[in-house]
DNA sequence: GTGAAAGCGCTAACAT
DNA sequence: ATGTTAGCGCTTTCAC
C-alpha cells in the first residue's frame, strides 16, 4: 500500500494525497475527508524512508544513548525529550550497545534524519578529530566529556560534573567523619573513563588528608554491573583488609557492595560507611538509604538542550558547562566505631 | 556526499561503488581499494533511508520495547539479539514510551525496514483486530498476551508465564508458612494489564485457602514505579491494617515496599513477609534478598525467536507458549510471628 | 484546488 | 569486471 494506491483509490493525484497527509491547507474539505477515510480503511502508513530521503531539512535532534539499561539515563532522557519538544524540535533516539561506535551512529543519523544537532548520552570519549569529522552538525556530550582526548574544545559542547572533584568531595565526607582506612570500588575499563577520573579524585582526597593510599584497599570490579560489584566487594571483605569506609564510583556498584559487606557480616554503616556518586532514584529505596553525590540530572538535560539550540540557532558558540553535584544524605555513612 | 560523489571521485560508476560498499565479489581489487580509500577519506556514510527504500526484502526482525527503563527487559533483549543474530537475521530495536502505540510503531517499522517479523516486549494488549490489521508480518508477544482482548489467537504468537497462576503460587507460599492476613500491592492501570491478572491470582489463592479477601489490605499504587510503590506501602502501614505478609505484583514495587515497611518500623521478614513476581537481578542485591517467582527470561527470549522463525519460515503456525516461573528463595519471607 | 513531473540516494537488473 | 538505467515512495516545485 503506497501513496499511489491511495491516490488511485480516491481518484486524485499523489500530490493531493501528500497534501492531505501533511495537513496542507490547499485541499478541498471534501477531498481531504475522502482521502483520510481511504487511508484509515486501508491501514496505509506512509513510508518514513521515502519521506526522510526526499526531505532536505528537518527539525530533528538526535540522541545517541550508550547502554540499554542504565537507570541513570532514564530521567535525563525524559527531560531531554520534554525540552526538545518544548523548543519546537523533534527528538530521535538511538540506543547503542556498549561496544558500538556512537560517533558512527551519530553520523549515520545525521544523514538519515537530516539532523540539526546531536546529543550524546554516556559513552567513551577518546575519539580522534578525524573520526569526529564525520559529524558535521553541532553536538553536545551530556554527562561526559573529552578529558583524555586531544579534541578541539571549540568543536563540541559538554555538560558534566567534575568527576574527579566529586569523588574528592565524597571521600572528604568520609575523612571528615574520622575515617582513615577508606577503600575504593572501581570498575576496570579498557577505555579511559569516568571510573578512572573518580578514582583519581579518591587518591587525591586521601593524599590531601595525609593518608597514603593502600593498594590493598582498591576493589577492582570487572564491569559496572552489580554482579561484578558484588564480587569485588566480597573479595575485599574476604581479603582481611582493614577498612572502615568504602567509596564506590557509582550508586549501582555501591548497592551491590552494601549487600556483599552485609553478607560477610559487616554492618553498614556500623562497621563500614559507604558513599557513592550518581544519585539514582533506586538508591533511596535500599537499606540503609545510600548517601551519594547526586548528579543534577534535570539541570544537565535542560542545559544540554539549551546549549545545543544556542549553537544551532547561532546565538552562541560551543560551551563546556560544569554543573555541581549535591550531597543526598542517606544512612550509609557514620563515624568509625571506636576501637 | 553521496554515492555519486564517490563514483565521480574514483572515476567509476555508482554501481561499482555500490558493489564495493556491499562487499560484492565482482570488483577488481584495485578499484575496490581505491573506493574504500575515497570513502574513508571523505567521511562518506551511505544513506539508510535510500537503502531501505530500494530494498524489497530484508532479514530484519523488529523489536518493539515498551518502557525506556524496565530492567526486566534488559536481559531479554540481550538474549533476543543473540538468538536473532545466530539465526542469520538482523534485529532492529525501537523503544517506545509508556503512552505510545506499539502496533502503530510496529506497522511503521514493518514497512520502513521491510521486516520479516516482529517481537513485542511488554505493552498493553487490548488492541482490536482492526488495529492489528496494520501489521501483516508474523509477530510474537513476549511476556504478555491478549488475555482480555477478543483477538484471534491464530493471528499471532506469545510466550508468557501464566500471571494469575504465578500470583496464586506466590500467595500460596505465604499461606503455607502460616500467613492469613496477606496484603497485596498492585498498580493502578487504565488498561487491563498484568497487574490485574496477578491481582486475580492473589484473590483466588486467598479464597482457596478459605481466607476472605479484605479490601483494606489492598495497596493501590499509582504506577509501576518505586516512588508510587513506596507511597502505597507506606499508606498501608499507616492505616493500621493488620497483616503479616505482603504479595507485590512486581519486584520493583516489592523493593520499595520493603523500604517503606522498614521505615515504618516493620521488620521484613520478622513482622511482615514479602514475596513478589519477576526475578530481577537487582532483587538479589537488596536486604533482605527478595523471595520472588522468576520469569525464565532466557527461555522466554529463546522461545520467542524460535516460534517467530518457525512461522516466518513456514515450519509451523502461531503458538501460545506458557513457560514456568521458578521460585527464587530469598530471605524476605518467614512464618508469622507468634502472637 | 489540483495534477504532472523531477528527483532525493540507493540497489539491482540488464547490458556490455 | 564495469556501466547504464529503472525504479523504491515520497515531497515539492511549477503549471494549470
Amino acid at each position: 500500500m503506497t501513496i499511489k494506491d491511495i491516490a488511485r483509490l480516491c481518484g486524485v493525484s499523489v500530490s493531493t494525497v501528500s497534501r492531505v497527509l501533511n495537513d496542507r491547507p490547499d485541499v478541498s474539505p471534501a477531498v481531504r475527508e475522502q482521502v483520510w477515510k481511504t487511508v484509515r480503511a486501508s491501514n496505509y502508513v506512509p513510508n518514513t524512508s521515502a519521506r526522510d530521503l526526499v526531505k532536505t531539512s528537518s527539525d530533528a535532534i538526535g540522541l545517541v544513548v550508550r547502554g540499554v539499561s542504565n537507570p541513570f539515563y532514564s530521567d535525563i532522557i525524559k527531560v531531554l525529550g520534554r525540552e526538545i519538544d518544548a523548543a519546537g524540535y523533534t527528538m530521535v533516539m538511538q540506543q547503542i550497545g556498549a561496544n558500538d561506535d556512537e560517533i558512527a551512529r551519530g553520523a549515520l543519523m545525521e544523514r538519515e534524519k537530516k539532523l540539526r544537532g546531536l546529543i550524546f548520552l554516556g559513552g567513551r570519549w577518546d575519539y580522534s578529530a578525524d573520526e569526529l569529522g564525520t559529524v558535521t552538525v553541532p553536538f553536545v556530550c551530556c554527562s561526559f566529556t573529552n578529558t583524555f582526548g586531544s579534541l578541539d574544545r571549540g568543536r563540541y559542547s559538554s555538560v558534566t560534573i567534575e568527576d574527579d572533584l566529586a569523588a574528592e568531595r565524597a571521600v572528604r565526607e568520609l575523612v571528615r567523619l574520622g575515617h582513615r582506612r577508606i577503600a575504593c570500588l572501581v570498575a576496570e575499563t579498557d577505555d579511559r573513563s569516568i571510573s578512572e577520573l573518580r578514582y583519581h579524585g579518591y587518591l587525591k582526597a586521601l593524599r590531601e588528608a595525609g593518608i597514603e593510599p593502600d593498594p590493598a584497599l582498591t576493589a577492582l570490579a570487572g564491569g559496572f554491573n552489580m554482579s561484578d560489584g558484588y564480587a569485588a566487594a566480597a573479595k575485599l571483605a574476604d581479603s582481611g583488609a582493614d577498612f572502615t569506609a568504602l567509596f564506590s564510583i557509582s550508586d549501582a556498584m555501591a548497592i551491590s557492595a552494601i549487600k556483599a559487606l552485609s553478607d560477610k557480616g559487616i554492618d553498614v554503616p556500623g562497621d563500614c560507611s559507604v558513599i557513592a556518586i550518581d544519585g539514582l532514584a533506586l538508591s533511596e529505596y535500599i537499606r540503609p538509604t545510600l548517601t551519594t553525590l547526586c548528579q543534577p540530572m534535570t539541570e544537565m538535560a535542560e542545559q544540554s538542550v539549551r546549549i545545543l539550540l544556542d549553537v544551532i540557532e547561532g546565538r552562541a558558540g560551543n560551551r563546556h558547562l560544569i554543573v555541581e553535584p549535591t550531597l543526598r544524605a542517606g544512612a550509609s555513612i557514620a563515624p568509625p566505631r571506636r576501637k
